[in-house]
DNA sequence: GCCAACGTTGGC
DNA sequence: GCCAACGTTGGC
């Protein structure tokens, strides 16, 4: 059996709604809403233990809190059942589900916001769909080497998570 | 709050 | 299948 390589994403959040602290006050997050095709095939590539940056977007200072890992492997997403919901989709069916979730659970916050002006001004950003203009992705993958350069520039060590 | 960029919808 | 209209995202 092979061991598939370490994978990393980024996950954008709007902290108004749901910050890197609410993640890690609870510890687990089923990260539900996403509607986008894009997006919802990234998420479907996630494996458990797969890192994730986790972004703030639509704030004051948007750039990455912190690192979450990925808890769960994809299942269905739950809202998308419930008419209640404004993620509610009605041409999904459970036999048939159009939209998936991953859980994510914390692993470090980051001592301040590594701000996205920052993350410009790496190379190794440089050709990133979250840098780029217009991007609206809210799941995005990060090369191994976007993924130290974040760590780095947040003055973190990335042994602290690439256990 | 503004607005550019982008995805989705629906008429044809 | 085209494409204009519309809604949403997200930086500023």
């Amino acid at each position: 059996m092979a061991l598939s390589p370490p994978q990393f994403w980024l996950l954008k959040s709007e902290p108004d709604v749901f910050g890197f602290d609410d993640l890690v006050r609870v510890g687990r997050e089923a990260w539900s809403g996403v509607r986008n095709y894009q997006a919802r095939n990234f998420l479907r590539q996630m494996r458990v233990n797969d890192l994730c940056l986790f972004y703030h977007s639509s704030t004051a200072l948007p750039g990455v809190a912190g690192v979450a890992r990925v808890g769960r492997e994809p299942y269905p997403d739950d809202l998308q059942f419930d008419p209640e919901s404004a993620y509610f989709d009605p041409k999904s069916t459970p036999q048939n589900p159009r939209w998936s979730m991953v859980d994510v659970v914390p692993v470090l916050a980051f001592p301040a916001v590594l701000p996205l002006d920052t993350l410009r001004t790496l190379p190794e950003w440089q050709d990133s769909p979250l840098t780029r203009r217009g991007n609206r992705l809210s799941v995005l993958p990060v090369t191994p080497e976007q993924f130290r350069a974040a760590l780095k520039a947040a003055g973190m060590d990335p042994r602290e998570v690439e256990l």
